[in-house]
DNA sequence: ATAATAGTCAACCAATAAGTTCACAAATGG
DNA sequence: CCATTTGTGAACTTATTGGTTGACTATTAT
């Protein structure tokens, strides 16, 4: 599996995407992480691991304690390749492609 | 399941993120789009179908041709979610946020 | 009318994903 | 030493994904 297909398929649950959110506010045991799921333990295990493997998030283990932080780069990578597809996300470009489409209609 | 975990899941194949870019050059007919690929046409069909339920792809009939064409409004909710961790994925911050942690690692 | 083109639909298969429970390990606290 | 906390690992279930094939529909071309 590349890179991308992993770091996409790791942000399109969303228990995964909020476990990010809240690590975006700083460092959590997984305990604190889970807390909020009402998934078992297990599950959020599990989430993490495949964020982990994604590299979107590390584990430190610190004592009994397993230390979970956001490592985001290869976030950059999915905006890199979105990026290339700007023109069609972007509000006023669509607008002019759009205009440019009815342009073409009349010929 | 929410558009992002459409859109996000969408991307998460090789396949389908080719079939983005080819579409990105210009709209195609579906035998067109798939020509590239190894897989059956039904495999590419069920791809595109993909897309389009995520809102990436519309698919229009004129005459016994599937004309398919980039739609990629999702892709800027998917960029405004990545864009919230532009901290943690942006080159120079990351360096900063590591200069900070050795400060602390000093503590 | 017939044949070729473009594509869908249904059935099936193998692999993966998301969750569960239960048993266990390893560190900390009394 | 013993109990508690913080997880992991294995086994299992159910649903989804990505692919196949074969039959069929609809449109176009000869």
């Amino acid at each position: 599996m590349t890179d991308l297909n992993q770091t996409f398929a790791a942000l399109s649950d969303t228990t995964r995407r909020a476990i990010v959110a809240r690590l975006a506010e700083g460092e959590a045991p997984l305990a604190k992480v889970a807390a909020p799921f009402q998934m078992s333990l297990t599950a959020v295990s599990k989430h993490v691991r495949v964020l982990s493997d994604a590299g979107l998030v590390s584990v430190t283990k610190r004592g009994r304690t397993r230390y979970c932080r956001i490592e985001a780069s290869p976030m950059r990578e999915a905006v890199n390749w979105l990026n290339d597809y700007q023109r069609f996300w972007d509000h006023q470009l669509e607008a002019l492609g759009e205009f440019l489409q009815d342009e073409n209609e009349d010929v």
